[in-house]
DNA sequence: TGGGTTACAATACATCTGTATTGAAAAGGC
DNA sequence: GCCTTTTCAATACAGATGTATTGTAACCCA
């Protein structure tokens, strides 16, 4: 059983050719062509690794979300052990608002294919951060009376900033701003959860 | 000069033909000879009102766009006059959210435009000015010593939990529920909702 | 040293795409 | 009544699209 090459290596190539492709012109332009061209490849490869456009765009859009927890798994080692809750909070959102702009390449891919997955109820199970998790981790950091709200709300901040960020209806500095103070409101003053 | 159709009106029967294609099947499902279909027209009566798909597309997204303000006004419009800042301000947003069935349907459309226009930037730009002015319009009903950042924060949410609620992350309760938890926050001083 | 399997490349194919062109019916103004 | 203009419908067209088919070189295992 000869097996040259590597599957997964040749499909991620693949993948950031069009996440490429998707970042600067959309999803819409994203073609079986456009992408080996843009991968540097030929159609019949693309067709090798992956047998119908739906897979690719399935593959591309889980390559997505692991990005983003790559990003967000480096920032937060990079807070060494024991972070402050609000710290750790603050670093994982900024890790996941489109600051940089690598982060601003993604998050046009990852918003495309939450508008893609919207109409795909199928492909919506893979997308993004896996909010449920998210969320409930998140609520353990809160510590106010009503966690799961709050944090709820803290993840629609999270998201609305995105958005807002890459339409460009809101600047890094206004962004940070209100998610800071947000995160004032959750963690000054007001007497912790637990003993005071 | 004869004139016998209302322009407007046959080029709102194709936008929102448009806008029901776009809502099912998405924006990359959206050709001149679907919408045609949709609409039950045929493909030389939309050339006619439209002579290019991009023009078409503007239009539907401002169609999308007035829609929704519409169904503010009108959500405004019930709360009689002068109503409490803070009713206003929880009637707008719900308003927007993808609550209703109609408000899912076009909020699916307008997050289908907003990834279609992020990598348009020549069609982001009215989006752009209606943010800005809905923001100081929401940071003058808010009562906090920083109403701008409470104001961003706020409209963040609104647009976070838009985008949750129609990728099914957050149930509309657990939506209204973060809502009125951040305008607790915001309207209730310095004393929590629940007994000390 | 084969035989079989993998890894592509090339190309064919039917369908769909946006746009342009042509033509004809209808309806004002003169 | 005629003539110009609007309102469409039909069709043509070149290019793109996803997928299927075929061919061919390379490689591992026997």
């Amino acid at each position: 059983m000869p097996r040259r090459t590597d599957h997964q290596e040749r499909r991620a190539l693949i993948a950031d050719a069009l996440m490429r492709v998707a970042a600067e012109r959309g999803l819409e332009e994203v073609s079986l062509r456009h992408i080996a061209a843009e991968a540097g490849v030929s159609l019949g490869m693309v067709q090798h690794y992956f047998r119908t456009k739906a897979e690719m765009m399935l593959f591309a859009m889980t390559a997505v979300r692991e990005r983003g927890e790559a990003r967000v798994g480096a920032a937060v080692a990079a807070l060494g052990d024991n972070p402050a809750p609000r710290d750790l909070l603050r670093t994982i959102i900024t890790a996941v608002l489109p600051l940089s702009d690598q982060a601003r390449a993604d998050g046009k891919v990852a918003l495309a294919f939450l508008a893609y997955s919207a109409v795909r109820p199928e492909a919506a199970a893979a997308l993004h951060l896996d909010t449920a998790q998210l969320l409930s981790h998140v609520a353990s950091m809160i510590p106010t009376e009503r966690p799961d709200q709050d944090a709820a709300a803290l993840l629609a901040i999270m998201e609305g900033l995105g958005v807002y960020l890459l339409g460009g209806h809101y600047s890094p500095d206004q962004a940070l701003a209100a998610l800071d103070a947000y995160l004032d409101k959750i963690y000054s003053g007001t007497i912790p959860k637990v003993a005071p």
